[in-house]
Parts: structure tokens; sequence; C-alpha cells
DNA sequence: AATGAATGAGACTTCATTCAT
DNA sequence: TATGAATGAAGTCTCATTCAT
């Protein structure tokens, strides 16, 4: 989990000014989340964090204050990508005439994709473990983001309910249930995101979920088979 | 802070002389749970387990070691007491006659009630928080308890679909997505277990989940309706 | 200054039990004034304090909590000392027929003694260093100290003038007046505690002192001469 | 923060092109002198120090090269303007033909006030506190200041003594002791300079010094009354 | 078996100082 | 010249663990 890959580095390698002072606390954060997945919060040391960095332990001091900015700067950065990662998913359902079944079971196996995703489970595990410490913590992943991504998948259910192509009159339900039938059964199977699932399990269980999800809203008895 | 039951103690009990020492082992046990769960096991101070047990810093560790062996320990009786509890959930499932979409309410609410258990959340997160450190607390969460209340579900929705009762020929999917419908709906409101969340709300999402689950995998489409 | 000198280390350090407690509260206290006085108080570390004391430096958190409450207990057992030492050589000062005048000049070159002790000189340097940050210090030491010996002096004095041998009726104020004659001169002559000022040098000043002293407050112009 | 009275300074004014540079050096001194003074040297952070002199943190450096010789010029900008103060009030004592005891009181009325003034507490108090790390500076405060206060006393009183009106063979020793009898008394009044005496005080403080002080040097018995 | 006392290692954080712009 | 950024050294305090009673 090496910061700054990529093309953007190597040019603000050059940029000295301002961009020095960036590209540390980019690599900062990234460093962080890395050592506090691995360590957990209190067990990361600072040094490491700034070891990991580049840097020295003051500067992640100057840039963060304290250990719990920093920590909450990092979860924020996580959220926006995490979001963005998952609403790029939800996108791909449209009804674009294509088969529907086809369409849930590849939304759902770019959904599991993030949700199985490294960080995505190491930042589940970080929140649980300081849900207690951080109570605010819960805002920025459950607020700006899950709950986003339900709402996006609701709303496409919802096109698609209109469209008469689902039947439900509670989309958010569904959306809520179709969640569900994706990620309670890796759950099990990932181990808490300690072992890795390959991409045919995900699609398994993608398309085991949309089986039984469809026998439940399909429109037509046809698209339930 | 709940006596967990299991049959080893009992015996012990009646020992008056070893009485004492059980029962400061007990205690240090509960103690330690509360305050792992209050402040993760990294922060948590031995100092407090102690003072919480009513003992002394040093008596923590002629009874278990070391902090590790500690949290090990404090798993172990707690999944023993889960074990326990989610097992009664399930045998209530069993063939007697009765409406099945009732019966099937009547389980997923006692399951939830298991999952949202103010313990059960607790040790989720410590379990979640920990993961990397002590992998072999999945085992003990996971291989003793889910994996096994999973199985006997599965048990149970086998011999409701040889009774004809049920369409499906994998009943452990069919338990799977059962748990997942029960327990993802309140993973987000429950707030990580932070909220309590009431019966009445518990009993609305077992209904959901279960209307869900028969229209996928009833016998006959009158039970689903 | 090393701590414990004297006879009752040897018993103490046979009698383990709470003696060991005891020894080493008085090791620290020795050792934080020692290192206090030589550094001041943000700059003495809590570790050469420990290391001067022999003991750990958590032994020290141990006992006193925080350097906060090390600091005002090292004041308070100094003043206890110092109020002893002083209030001595106060009742140097009794009516027991001999001179006035070499009598009052032996008060004065014992409370001088004193003033011009090393701790004594450290232990004032030390609180007008603090006496922003911890304004109580200076009730220990006025209050509990400096006051108590004007007010025995103005007693003495007041006796001496109800005896006929001196002439005030303002006790107090005499007081304080000569205990201004004895410190004033000796404060320049001391370089702030930094000289030592030989014991000579403290008799010509009480001379002096009690010299205008008398011509001020003698009650027969005979004794003033 | 009153600005410093000095000769040197006043042509570097008039240099419009090293006007900022010079108004920055009196800001820092001049803030150096309140930091210093109310958190001690120690604990003064150069932060502070720039921060509320208004320049970057740097450019404390660039003027002073360490915090050491910031101390120091921060003193003797001080002394400079004390000396000055002080023999404004020495100079009080001309022999005009007037009252000797009204003049000896307004003089060491003036002189309290010299002693009793805020900043020039903090000067004592910062003094003792660093006189173990920094030796000289007693020098730039005994040797440039309080000696030739006491030495211009000195001249004046010995001019009283050629005139008939005090009788002494060592002025410097009743200079001392018109000293001691005037800040004696006041130093437990005021606290280290922690409480504000109010100028009534101090006249009455300066009555009561005179009063002894010429029943032990007046020339003539009708001027000691 | 239970405890009070002691400790060494290590945590977070601050700060005087330097460097490049 | 003035500054924002970075840093190494050091400081206060905590904590898991051990030892003697």
């Amino acid at each position: 989990m090496r910061p700054m890959s990529g093309a953007g580095t190597s040019a603000g390698q050059r940029l000295a000014g301002a961009r020095g002072r960036i590209d540390k606390r980019r690599a900062i954060l990234d460093a962080a989340f890395t050592v506090f997945a691995r360590e957990g919060y209190a067990q990361a040391g600072v040094d490491v964090i700034a070891a990991e960095a580049g840097v020295a332990k003051a500067t992640v001091y100057n840039h963060f204050g304290d250990k719990e900015t920093l920590l909450r700067q990092t979860f924020a950065a996580l959220a926006d990508s995490a979001l963005t990662q998952n609403l790029a998913a939800v996108e791909r359902l449209a009804d674009h005439g294509g088969e529907l079944r086809a369409m849930l079971e590849d939304v759902g196996f770019h959904l599991l994709q993030c949700y199985c995703d490294d960080r995505s489970w190491a930042m589940r595990r970080l929140l649980s473990a300081e849900i207690n410490q951080f109570p605010d913590l819960l805002d920025i992943v459950q607020g700006q983001v899950a709950d986003r991504v339900t709402e996006a998948l609701a709303d496409r259910l919802a096109r698609l309910a209109l469209a008469g192509r689902l039947r439900t009159t509670d989309p958010l339900l569904a959306a809520e249930q179709f969640s569900a039938l994706l990620s309670g059964p890796v759950d099990k199977r990932s181990r808490l995101g300690t072992r890795h699932v390959p991409d045919t399990e995900l699609r398994t269980v993608a398309s085991a979920a949309v089986h039984t999800f469809l026998k439940a809203f399909a429109a037509e008895p046809a698209e339930a088979t």
C-alpha cells in the first residue's frame, strides 16, 4: 500500500513548491490507513505511521495536530474513495433494454468487489473497533457512504419498477434486501476480510442473490425462472 | 453482566474450598469482557479490569498469565453462551403443523434478538478489531458458533423441504440467505450495536425477511402471498 | 544532597516492610528538590529526578501522580523544615537578663544563617520562578513559614518592650524592619544565593543591623550607643 | 509594553530603510519579555514569542540567533530602562534646603514605585529563576543597575552628611539600610509582585522606613522625632 | 492464593532549530 | 530579509508484567 503510485507523482516532484506539502499529506494519510488497518488505532504508533510515510514524526503532527484527527481524516479520505467506487457500480444498473437478470448479476458482482476490497474490509473493521471511542466515524461511513449507495440503488430499482420490469412498492426495502443477499453470504466466506474471495466465487454469490431476489421481485414469472 | 452457563463450572461451585477461586475467575472474565468491550483490547488496562473485578492486578496475572490469554478465555466463555442462545432460537423451528410463515417469523425474531444483544454486538466488534492480531479468535466465534447455528438452521429447513413445505435443493444456501435477509437490514438500523433496536422493529424486519424468503422458497404459491 | 544520610537508614533497610516505601518517598522528595533547584521546574526531567533518587521513573509517578504534585510536595516538605529552623533561631530571643545587644546580634546571626542556607535560597528562587504557574506555592512558603516567623519575632519583641527594654508600640513593624535590616544587605552580597557568605560576614551584617535597630528602638540611650 | 529608552536606537529610527527591521527587533524584544515573564524561560515557546510579536518564528532566529541570546538581549534592554528610572528617583534627593524628612519620604516613595513596577518584579523573578543557568544575567542586573543605584544613593547621603544634616561615617551602609527598610516590608505585601500595592500603601511604608532611618541617622534629635 | 510496590519499555506530543524559497 | 515546512531530540506519563510478602 505504498502511496503515490501512478503519474501524478513525478510531476509533483518537480513542482516542488506547494506540491511537496500536498504529497506529504497524502503519503501520511495512506500510511496512516495502512498502519491503522494493520495494528488498530490504539496500537498503531505515530512513529510507525511516520516511518511508513517517509516523514518525521513531527511532520505528522504539523499536518494533523493529533492522532485522533489523523484517524478522522483518514476515514474521510477513505469514505470519499469508497463512495465513488460504489456509485460507479450502482450506475451500471440502467434500463438499456438488456436482460434484467444479467444486469443485476453484473451490478451485484461489482458491488461485491467493492465490498470485498481489502481497504473496504479494513475500514469496516476499524470502524467496528473504534465506534465506542469515536462514534462520529459512523456518520462518516454510514451517512456519507452506505446510506447514499443504498439510496442510489433504490432509485435505480424504482425506475425498473416504473418501467414494469420489477414489482415492488418499497424500493428502499428491495435495495436493502438486495444488498443483504449479496453481502451476507460473503461475510462468512471471507472471514471478516481475512481471506481473499476470488471473483468466480463472487459471481456465484451474486448469481444466487439475484436468483432469490428475482423470485421475490420479478415482474413476470418468466424472468424469475 | 449475566453469568455464563455451562456444565464445567457447576461442579466447581459445590466444592466450597475452591469456591472463592472460581468466583474470582468468573468475576475477572466478566470484568474483562466489560472493559474490553468498552475500551478495546489495546486500550483496556489490566488495572481497570482488576478494579472492575474487585481484585488486585497481580491476581489477574495469577489466573490468566497474560493479557492475550485473558482475551482468548473471555472469547471462549462468550462464544459458549452465544451458541446456547442461538441454538435455542433455531430449535423453535419444528414442524409441529403450525402455520409456516408464523413459525419462520418467530424464529427470525428470536435470532435477531440474539444478534442484537449488547454482548453479541460487543463480541463481534471486538473480533473485528482484533482479527489481525489474533486470527484464531475467528475460529472460536465463527467455527464454534456461527457455522454451527447456520448448520442447525439448514437442518431444520431441510426437514421442512422433505416435508414438502419448502422448495429448495440447497438448504445451506437457503439458511445463509435467510440469515442475510434478517441481519442485513438491522445492521444499518442498529448503528453497529450502538443504538438499541426495539422488539417491534425486529419483528418488522423479521416479517419482511420472511416475506421475501417465502416468495423465493415457499413450496406452494398460497403460502407465499 | 544525597538522601538518607545518617542513622535512620540502616535500621529502615532491615525493617523492609513499610519503611522501604517511606524511604523511597523521602529519597524522591530530596532528589526532586536537588534537581528542581539546579535546573528549574520546567527544565527538570522526571528521569533525572528518578535517577538521582535511585528509583525508576514510574515509581515517582506511583508516589506523586504527576510533576506538579511532586513540586508542591517538595515545597511542603521544605517549608516544614525551614519553619522549624527559623523558629529555633527566634526562640533564642528570651529575656534572661543578658545584654540586649548581644542577644539581638545572636538572633540576627542565626536568622541570617537560615536565610543564607543553600536550600533556603534555592527554595526562594524556585518560588520566584514558578509563582505565575503555581500561585499557591506562595501560600505554603509565605503563609506557613515567613509570616509565622515574623509573628514569633514580633511576640518576642513585644515581651522585651513590656519588660521595658525596647520602645515600640508596633512590634510587628519592628519585627519586619529588623528582618529587613538583616536580609536586605546580604541579598546583594550573596548574589541571589549564588555566592556563599561566610559566617564572619553574617556577623558583621547582623551587628550593623542591630546597631541601627537599637538606635531606633532601644529603650535607654545607653543601650543604643 | 512601554518602549525602552536609550540613545543607540534613535539614530536607527531615522534611517527609513532600516526602520522596519528595527521595529521588528523591538517588537520581538517586547514580546519576548512579555512571554518570558508570563511563562518562564524554559516554558516560553519561541513560537509564542513570535506570534506575540507578529512575526514568523524563523525571523526571531534571524535576529537573535538562539533563545539564550534572546533572553540576554531582553535583560539588557530591561536593565537599561530600569537604571534610568531608578536614577531619576534618587536624583530627587538634593539638598535644596527643604525639610529632610519630607524629602527622604519622597525619594523612598519613588524608589518603591520603581521597585514595585510590574516589569521590575517580572525581571527579578526571571533573574531568580535562571540564575543557575545564566549566571551572567546577574551582572547585568546587579552590576549595571542595583549597585549603581545604591552608589548614587550613597553619594547623595554623603553630601547630606557633609552638609551636617545626617550623621554617618559609612554612607554606603546607610544607603543599603535605607533600601532594605524600604523594600523589605513591601516584599511581603506584594506577594512577589503578584499583588499590586497601591500608592498609599507605598507611602506608608516609605514613611515608616524614613522614621526608623532618621532615628538612627538624623544629625539632630529634633529631626528624628 | 492474593496483593502492594516497583519497573522498563514505549506511547503521544512539544519545541528549538534549520533549510529552501 | 522573512517565512512556511520539516525535523531530531527530549519530555511527561502509562502500562503490562514481576517480585517479595
